[in-house]
DNA sequence: AGCACGCCGACT
DNA sequence: GTCGGCGTGCTC
């Protein structure tokens, strides 16, 4: 195995295919499947992936140079996740570097860093243009110049550099600015060298750490040895003596009340060592958790945890969909069936929302599992994040929860792989690589014969057409097969809680009975009753676009960024407008742009107004307010929370945050301000979206003791996906969803493939536009036999038209699950790029998209 | 992504 | 006549 097959650290098309490197021999125990290399790469050395092994090479000797370094003790990627990241960008049309960078933690992103250094050559010592080392062509013609007129700068840029030692190229740059080219001269003639490394984005904590001595008899001599005026050199000796093991310093110095005095002579004599080691950080440490017991099963958490258990005994891949209603006991199953996986020896990941990821989801967990749990949180810092990350890849822990992101724990013995509110769209990443955790998971879990769990109380309706359909996407009814996924229905809550009654309102009404505040009367009423018995009410504005807007109330004029179509965001904090494409930031204005009114204001999320409302109807009341002005600081989202469940709050009022995975067990009311905004987005999900939503917050009111009640405020109370959410009937409401979605020709009867093109220049869009189309159109009656492979829609305008000062086009494939229509599409978009190249279109492509947008 | 090589306009 | 624009192509 002298030869590697390398992915480099260059995102673009003509790089996005194995690279040959040798491997020098000394570095040959090192440069495994997975490994990260340092490689040259032209004139520079890149970052690598090792994607395979090979005795020989493809192409001829003399273009192949040797791997140059490997930073890590142990490779950061298995074989397995090598062989996902090919899939990953096979399936989801990105780059392999993308994926394989995706599975990392941020700190092993490599920095590049360029230095400028004394190359250790006189300048007039240079007889000649070849005294330097290998860097430097052919300089020849020129030098006189170079010396006769600018000496002086040179000879300021040498000593600089030579004073220095190696400096930044930027800050040498910024520093003779004016001498740009002298600077440029002194590299070419090789006076100056330029040393580029790769950096990783990491700063290792590193700790002193004291060892035991290995002659443990010189020890005990030197102890009977000892004058009684040393019993703190005693009492550490005889600690290592009772414990040998390595212990921080700090640690040790607490634990024996001891000042490091003591250690150091003793480290003279070479009876301890400290020696500097790399600190693994347990962002934990110092927590005690409560230790929890396995809890007795219901029936049907029973019947749930023997089907997946028996599937874990024989090694073998099945995914299942568990739904349960709020308050079955979904985490219990989850926590019995990975102990059931520990069992075996093998490995757990859990997946949950970003949002869920709550200290009281992770206590849950590290009270069951100890220290066997790494959390993988977005808030922990980048070192904290790469520690909890090497635990899982050194095998010290056995079970990773974690975000979207934590389906590649770089674990070995997968067992089972647990996605906590599977419909959550969290679970898809918009940026590239644009993969689905779902899909990954199931992919992961095919190769380590793993079981795969996908918990919800309103499952998507993608994965709820799983279970009636068999693995080729016919219905199982027919053809008797066993369905793509197997359903666990949890239908009771534990303890026979029943679930809180739900009243929906219509506004309309309200509105006609001539009440034009945003509260119903009956919503009112409940609040009023909360606040007289000191109960708590939760309180939701579902509204998608939950940012504010600046408008003006004379002329409707909106405050719009210059290089987007989307208007600005109001940002309380710094009192400016901020548009989130592009970053683009302007003051607030105190006049009317266009007409100069005063009367312009910010229009808030509707949270703000809200809650001025309720100030005015209930004087007195106490409101958390949680939207995106409100949480944006760190942790602020828990500060939040924990004020409310300590009743320092009669009603927390927000967005979509408020509905998921809270549990208060003093709250008994829950209002919905308006259930149906999001039912007029043009978005084929929005029922979807609309009932998953209020069947949560629903679950969220009388979780304890006391009842609960729903209030749900709507202007169109009739719609299906409100009345089924009202009455708590997902299987009323999926079959009326489902026979929608058969209708209009959308999934889960087909799927998606949305095809994003940019560009400066509307023409040049509309002309590569339907070109594209053409294309695919062409390809898709030249690959089905009588009809098209997939139906082409579009090109039209995307819904945000404009980015970045880019024009924005779309087109949209459709195609029955069993066609490879990727494939297809794969390759008329390389003809297609090939084609578009001189016209710099940036095309992006979205495989099963979520957001239409 | 960089960077070198290569072919057509305004200047010492 | 040259300096320099960025189009094209390559990196093991």
């Amino acid at each position: 195995m002298t030869y590697a097959k390398i992915i480099v650290d260059i995102p673009s098309k003509e790089t996005n295919r194995p690279y040959d490197y040798r491997i020098p021999a000394s570095l040959s125990d090192w440069v495994e499947i997975g490994s990260r290399v340092g490689v040259p790469f032209g004139p520079r050395v890149l970052q690598g992936f090792v994607v395979d092994l090979h005795h020989e090479a493809e192409v001829d000797a003399s273009k192949i140079k040797p791997i140059s370094d490997v930073p890590d003790l142990v490779p950061p990627l298995t074989a397995e996740l090598v062989r996902l990241s090919r899939w990953m960008s096979q399936t989801y049309l990105c780059h392999e570097i993308t994926a394989l960078q995706a599975m990392l933690p941020g700190a092993l992103k490599a920095k590049y860093e360029r230095y400028i250094a004394y190359s250790g050559q006189e300048p007039h010592l240079r007889d000649d243009g070849s005294a330097g080392s290998g860097t430097d062509i052919g300089w020849t013609e020129g030098q006189g110049i170079l010396f006769d007129t600018e000496p002086l700068e040179e000879e300021a840029i040498v000593q600089y550099v030579k004073l220095k030692g190696p400096v930044k190229a930027e800050a040498l740059m910024s520093r003779f600015a004016d001498h740009a080219a002298v600077v440029k001269r002194l590299l070419q003639s090789g006076i100056l060298e330029e040393v580029q490394v790769i950096k990783d984005r990491l700063s290792q904590k590193k700790v002193l750490t004291v060892f035991p001595s290995e002659d443990r008899a010189r020890v005990e001599e030197y102890i009977a040895g000892l004058p009684a005026n040393r019993k703190r050199q005693k009492e550490v000796l005889e600690h290592f003596l009772n414990h040998p093991f390595p212990v921080k310093q700090a640690e040790l110095l607490a634990l024996l009340e001891i000042s490091s005095s003591t250690l150091k002579s003793l480290a003279e004599k070479g009876l301890v060592h400290i020696w500097e080691t790399d600190e693994l950080r347990d962002p934990y440490a110092g927590r005690d958790f409560v230790p929890t017991r396995p809890m007795a099963l219901t029936p049907q958490q029973t019947e749930a945890y023997r089907a997946i258990a028996s599937d874990l005994d024989a090694h073998r891949h099945r995914t299942y969909l568990l739904q349960g209603v709020t308050g079955s006991g979904k985490t219990e199953v989850y926590l019995q069936t990975i102990q059931r996986c520990l069992d075996h020896g093998r490995e757990a990941i859990v997946l949950v929302p970003e949002i869920s990821l709550t200290p009281q989801m992770v206590e849950r967990f590290k009270g069951r599992f100890g220290d066997q749990v790494a959390v993988l949180h977005s808030r922990l810092s980048q070192g904290e994040r790469y520690d909890e990350w090497r635990k899982i890849r050194a095998g010290k822990v056995k079970v990773a929860i974690g975000a979207r992101s934590a389906v590649f724990a770089p674990f070995t013995k997968i067992g089972l792989i647990i996605i906590d509110e599977e419909h959550e769209s969290s679970y898809k990443q918009e940026e590239s690589p644009k993969y689905h955790a779902k899909d990954v998971s199931i992919r992961r879990a095919e190769a380590h014969h793993a079981v795969v769990v996908l918990g919800s109380a309103t499952p998507s309706l993608e994965t709820f057409y799983q279970t009636k359909v068999d693995a080729s996407g016919r219905p199982c009814r027919l053809t008797g097969q066993e369905p793509a996924i197997r359903l666990l229905m949890m239908s009771e809550r534990v303890e026979g809680r029943p679930l809180p009654e739900v009243k929906v309102v219509d506004l309309r009404e309200e509105l006609k009975a001539g009440n034009r505040s945003m509260f119903s009367r009956e919503l009112h009423q409940a609040i009023e009753i909360r606040l007289q018995k000191k109960e708590q009410t939760v309180l939701l504005l579902n509204r998608r676009g939950y940012s504010t807007f600046v408008m003006c109330r004379t002329c409707g004029f909106v405050a719009g960024c210059p290089h987007c179509d989307i208007s600005l965001t109001y940002h309380q904090r710094s009192r400016n407008m901020r548009c989130h494409y592009c970053g683009y930031a302007e003051r607030e204005p105190h006049v009317c742009p266009e007409c100069q009114s005063e009367h312009i204001r910010f229009f808030g999320t509707g949270t703000q107004r809200v809650e001025e409302e309720l100030g005015k109807l209930f004087p007195g009341i106490r409101v958390i307010r949680m939207d995106v002005d409100t949480t944006t600081e760190k942790g602020s989202h828990e500060k939040w929370l924990t004020m409310f469940r300590n009743k320092e709050a009669d009603v927390l009022l927000g967005t979509q945050m408020v509905a998921k995975g809270l549990d208060f067990p003093e709250v008994t009311l829950v209002g919905v301000i308006a259930a149906d905004t999001v039912l007029n987005l043009p978005d084929f999900r929005a029922g979807e979206k609309t009932f998953q939503l209020l069947t949560q917050v629903a679950g969220r009111a009388g979780r304890h003791h006391l009842p609960g009640e729903v209030v749900v405020q709507s202007y169109s109370p009739d719609h299906y996906s409100i009345v089924h959410a009202s009455r708590h009937d997902y299987s009323s409401f999926v079959y009326e969803e489902l026979e929608l979605r058969k209708e209009r020709g959308y999934p889960p009867y087909c799927r998606l493939i949305l095809i994003t093109m940019s560009h400066e220049e509307i023409p040049v869009l509309v002309k590569m536009g339907e070109a594209l189309a053409n294309s695919l159109r062409e390809r898709a009656s030249a690959a089905g036999s009588s009809d098209p492979a997939f139906e082409v829609l579009g090109p039209v305008a995307s819904p945000i038209p404009r980015i970045k000062d880019r024009y924005r086009f779309q087109c949209m494939v459709k195609y029955r699950g069993e066609t490879p229509a990727v494939d297809q599409v794969r390759s008329v978009l390389a003809a297609f790029e090939a084609k578009a190249k001189p016209y710099k279109l940036q095309i992006s492509v979205d495989v099963d998209p979520q957001i239409l947008m």
